[in-house]
DNA sequence: ACTAATTAGTACGAAATCGCACTAGATGGA
DNA sequence: TCCATCTAGTGCGATTTCGTACTAATTAGT
């Protein structure tokens, strides 16, 4: 009992750690300015396309609709996004990329690259593909799992 | 190189989204006003034993040293922890638990392990095993590579 | 022993996070 | 149609996070 409580608690806690250093060495690579959460926003919008809701996003990275806001008017406030009315819902915003949002999107991927090349020569692609399936089943449940 | 980029950031956002899952789940189980990171604190010195220093804390944690002179703030406030002065470093304070930040962290882990049960029926303790080597390698990996 | 460099911790301020309460618009009965 | 309910987004305020700059104590080099 008391081990598998640490174990899964071990478990947590590494992941807390990973993500806390992955967004401290990815922020290092951002333009000034940019935060994590931000360039999550531009890169979500350029790879799925733009013209999302603000909910919409708020939902695809777990975080509250008041986080989102924020993101999205520091964006805003930079020139990075647009925030336009939807045509389907009057309640609603679409947010559309700029083109000073898609360089600076491209801008800050190309800085990623240099550590994701880094990485792979000690992490090999098969490595990630292999881990994946566990972290993307661990994640399906959490999120399942909020609703209880 | 497209593919092999894609396929890290997603591992980086499946592990951020992990972590913040996990994070807010942990916290519904938690008492009233103890948050994730004041529990961490609570249970390292019950784990690992008390009177270290917060910025030996800070470092296991990966996590900026002012950070942590806020937490410690927080939760000698609530009277669950003793910030007493270091004997052996003038400089230094040494953090212990009081007998309410040890029931605190008791009970903490109480609520937790209904949760960690529920979870052990979706992923076995094999499977959680079997998954740590390669979380504890990025880790490290994370961590070296800050100095960089 | 003396001074320079390093280290532990904190004060402060800027920014981010996020819960609560609210407004405006949409939706689903009856 | 009309009204109760729900939903998208925001304003606000409390808390957290964390970088910069500082003080005081320790350590290292000479």
């Amino acid at each position: 009992m008391t081990v598998d409580r640490n174990l899964y608690f071990a478990l947590v806690n590494e992941i807390g750690i990973i993500a806390q250093l992955g967004r401290t060495l990815m922020e290092s690579r951002l333009p000034e300015g940019l935060n994590q959460p931000q360039f999550s926003v531009l890169n979500h919008l350029a790879r799925l396309g733009d013209g999302r809701t603000p909910l919409s996003m708020a939902r695809a990275f777990q975080t509250p609709k008041t986080s989102m806001t924020h993101t999205l008017a520091v964006l805003e406030a930079q020139g990075l996004v647009e925030l336009r009315p939807n045509p389907r819902d009057g309640r609603s915003r679409c947010v559309w990329l700029t083109a000073k949002g898609r360089d600076c999107r491209d801008q800050a991927i190309a800085s990623l690259d240099a550590d994701f090349a880094q990485m792979a020569t000690r992490f090999s692609p098969d490595v990630i593909t292999g881990a994946m399936p566990f972290l993307t089943e661990l994640r399906k449940y959490l999120d399942e799992a909020r609703d209880s």
